[in-house]
This record gives C-alpha cells, structure tokens and sequence, in this order.
DNA sequence: CATATGACCTTGG
DNA sequence: GCCAAGGCCATAT
C-alpha cells in the first residue's frame, strides 16, 4: 500500500521538526513529494494516539496560515495543540475572529523539499546530504 | 456509482 | 487584514 509509506513519511518528517518551530500541512505533503496531499497529511497526524513512540510532535504543524485549525467548537483538541506550544516557547496569538495563530515569521520551519530526510525511498534518489537552513526572511 | 466531508492550499476581490 | 470560490485526493455514506 502507498498509504503506509505516506503515514511513515509523514511522522519522519514531523519528527524532525525542530523544537520552538511550527511548519505547516502543505509543506509537509511537498517534502514528502506529494504537494496535493495537504489535507492526508492531518489524516496521518489524526490516525496516531498520544502515546505513540517514539512520540510525534503533532503540535508543531499548522495551516499555511499559521493558525491552528478550529476542529469544531468544544473540542480541546486546537486548545491542547496551543498549550504545548506555549509550552515549548511559541507564542501563540488569538486574533479578533478567536483564532488561535503563530508568527511564522519567527517559528515557522519551511526547508526545501530533499533536505529533510522523509524515511522512506523515493523514486529518484538525491545525492543525500545537502542540508541548509532555510531563509531567515526577516 | 454519486455526493459530502475533511487537523487543507492558492488565488482573487 | 478578511471572505469567497476553485482545486486537490481519499474516505464515508
């Protein structure tokens, strides 16, 4: 099933976000080489319990936007996503509509797509290595 | 088989 | 900045 790579590469790629850095759905579908599966990616993430091991930091994944998705009113699922942020050193901000957003310009993780290790093999394979950080754009 | 929905993205007004 | 419309792929009904 390509279903099953999709799931390891996702939480590969999660896994590598670093601390006090928040990337986005869409971003993670271009690094594991599919761009249109933004929306499988929070599948994937939705699929695995709290008390996975090793542990995905689920957290640190956003809309393009920044904000945190509302899931429905009532649940604490944007709630518990926001405090282990906070909880990490983000600062999250609520805008006027009651959303809960992060400053990607100072959190946001956006490398590009072959730098960061997906975990699985991918039909063309690059030179490995090649790891740069990503723009400052301040 | 057709419709609706989802932890979404991009573009345009 | 916010709101609306179109596109995207898989799963559920």
């Amino acid at each position: 099933m390509d279903g099953d790579w999709f799931h390891t590469a996702v939480y590969h790629v999660v896994r590598q976000i670093p601390p006090q850095r928040v990337t986005s759905y869409g971003h993670v579908a271009k690094l594991i080489g599919k761009p249109a599966y933004s929306r499988h990616v929070g599948q994937a993430l939705k699929f695995l319990s709290p008390d996975a091991h090793p542990p995905v930091p689920w957290h640190r994944v956003v809309s393009s936007t920044g904000a945190i998705s509302s899931r429905g009113p009532g649940t604490d699922g944007a709630t518990r996503q926001r405090d282990a942020l906070v909880a990490e050193g983000v600062d999250v901000v609520t805008t006027r509509s009651g959303e809960l957003k992060i400053d990607l310009r100072e959190y946001g993780w956006f490398p590009a797509p072959g730098t960061v290790d997906i975990g699985v093999e991918r039909d063309e394979e690059e030179g490995s290595g090649g790891e740069r950080d990503e723009q400052g754009a301040d």
